[in-house]
DNA sequence: TCAAAAGTGTTATCCTTACACCCATGT
DNA sequence: ACATGGGTGTAAGGATAACACTTTTGA
């Protein structure tokens, strides 16, 4: 069996990352050129030097630092996507860009405070309108999503994905089960079905036109390259790592409410939270610790103010943010 | 900002794959050239040609079936490794070479059948003894580990690691902790605890030497390369994914008894599990149903065979095997 | 008849949910 | 005084863990 590396495909490797934050109740994405009329929105990213940087993680670090000007907290790999077509399809001479997806979680910078130039946060949910249901279940869901997905599944409605799912089964998994009961995890997937049937801009520019995005307009803000991609990956991941991990404190001040908490928590998962158990569940789990101090800036009785414990990360096996039921 | 991919270093891609199988009650690895004498084991790996190959899936499961003649059934990417100083630090003019680790599942060929020349399952214990808690608490712990990682500990007890635990506090995190409730999918921060601290051969080969490893001897076999890690984050990955998505279904045969799915679900988790209570969550959790027959093999009572059922997957969130309690 | 494996019943305990209610402040 | 947000008590329900026990076969 050849286990070596024996002949040679150069291609190059990209970190692209994914750089979000919290400012109020809105969670934020770091892109590039957003601003520059009408280019699309990217993420950035920057190639990767071997010979520069010992691992994938400092060579991020330091460009995003480099770029702008966002210092990063916490930093995870996501997944690495290397399909053809990600790059214009045009010429096959060009080289081959293998990307790397990171999350890294930043503290939100002052409304004022200077990025690079043409570096931008934006609202995640401009490219995933229909990830947020902290008002009600978005609109956009049932006036656009689902009468173009049951025409889309309608097509073929039997044809099983890799997963042995049918088109049927995964709009309803996806958009129409129960509303209660939501994945809220699967963010990946939504994006993916919205792209598989056409009605996301990056299927056209794939050359996956669809006539069902020109009924229904396209979806969501689009990003250059497969950026939307990575960003729903990062969404779908710290939804579900703010559970058992808890990376949510990196985008808290030092001290904080529990009423800030959850607003933050709801603006990560995109959907409100039961007040009352959640103060328990979190005041229970040890992940927080009062500081003494009092917060009297809402107008309505003061609350009191918490801060992190680093402890619990040696206490408890899955030392994340208990957020409890919905609502 | 920049954004694009301005300056260009060429790397390679390779992909490595985990591929694992259940025969009897030995969780198995497909290894290379493990029995050419003093070689060390590796993972079969190749080269990601993307010219050749659309996805990196696709390339992988050209060149397993090709060379290894095992069909895969369930592949999963797993992370990119690139640190320096995976391949020989001898000559850095030697390109570069990134690798992506994939975890993949394949039904067990017969003892006999034919794999390709220098390939063969062997048990993943074999490289990881401290994971087996089936029959009792390895012995290796207490005898060679918790020693060594006491005085490598010692040395420095309160230096952090990036996560901003002591050394102290990590090795009884790790190895030390209750004994009981231990955290069984940390498969990669066991594996790297001993890499730090010089126990395992690997480091000792990338320049880490320990006199640590000469008063514990080295521990499991060594893989080449970092293969060992790769195979410790597929052995985690596949611990925890089994318990929310239905891969363990991957490796049992059309139809199986309950006890046989639950020596292959202990082989896989390392520890055995309580056995009336896991009758009961796999039967009430609706991820199989009886086939109606019966298999009398076993010299007891003869035991309803069981099929797994598809439908859960449209039914259930998390449509993963309920494992219970340990003993 | 006994060992071995399969399979059932029942209870204690924990955790979450849901709902009702009280508290402290600014206007 | 009342609106607003902060904070507490408690009981119902569901799920798991632990334990005791019965059933069906082969040797």
């Amino acid at each position: 069996m050849n286990i070596s590396v024996s002949t040679h495909f150069p291609v190059e490797v990209g970190l692209t990352a994914a750089i979000a934050t919290v400012r109020g109740e809105d969670p934020l994405i770091l892109v590039a050129e957003a601003a520059r009329g009408d280019r699309e929105a990217a993420l950035p990213s920057g190639p990767f030097d071997p010979l520069a940087h010992r691992t994938f993680e400092i060579g991020l670090r330091e460009w995003v630092a480099e770029q702008t000007g966002a210092p990063l907290g916490y930093v995870e790999q996501l997944y690495t996507f290397g399909d053809r077509g990600r790059q214009a399809r045009a010429d096959d001479r060009e080289p081959h860009v293998v990307s790397i997806g990171y999350l890294a979680l930043t503290r939100a910078p002052a409304e004022t405070e200077d990025l690079a130039s043409g570096a931008a946060f934006r609202p995640w949910y401009a490219f995933f309108p229909w990830e947020d249901w902290r008002a009600a279940r978005p609109a956009v869901i049932d006036a656009k999503i689902l009468p173009a997905l049951r025409k889309w599944a309608a097509r073929d409605p039997d044809r099983p994905n890799a997963y042995g799912l049918s088109r049927r089964e995964r709009v309803r998994l996806l958009f129409d089960a129960d509303n209660n009961r939501r994945d809220d995890e699967n963010v990946l997937d939504r994006y993916q079905i919205l792209y598989e049937a056409g009605l996301v801009e990056e299927a056209r520019r794939d050359g996956r036109a669809s006539p069902l995005i020109d009924e229904a307009g396209p979806l969501g803000a689009p990003m250059r390259h497969d950026h939307r991609r990575i960003l729903a990956t990062a969404i779908g991941r710290l939804r579900s790592k703010m559970k058992y991990r808890p990376v949510i404190f990196e985008l808290m001040p030092e001290a904080f409410t529990l009423s800030k908490l959850q607003r933050v928590a709801e603006a990560l998962q995109g959907r409100r939270l039961h007040t009352q158990n959640f103060r328990r569940l979190v005041e229970a789990s040890a992940v927080v610790e009062a500081t003494g101090d009092m917060s009297r800036a809402t107008g309505g009785r003061p609350a009191a103010r918490f801060r992190f414990r680093r402890e619990v990360v040696q206490e408890r096996p899955a030392p994340g943010l208990r957020i409890g039921a919905r609502s």
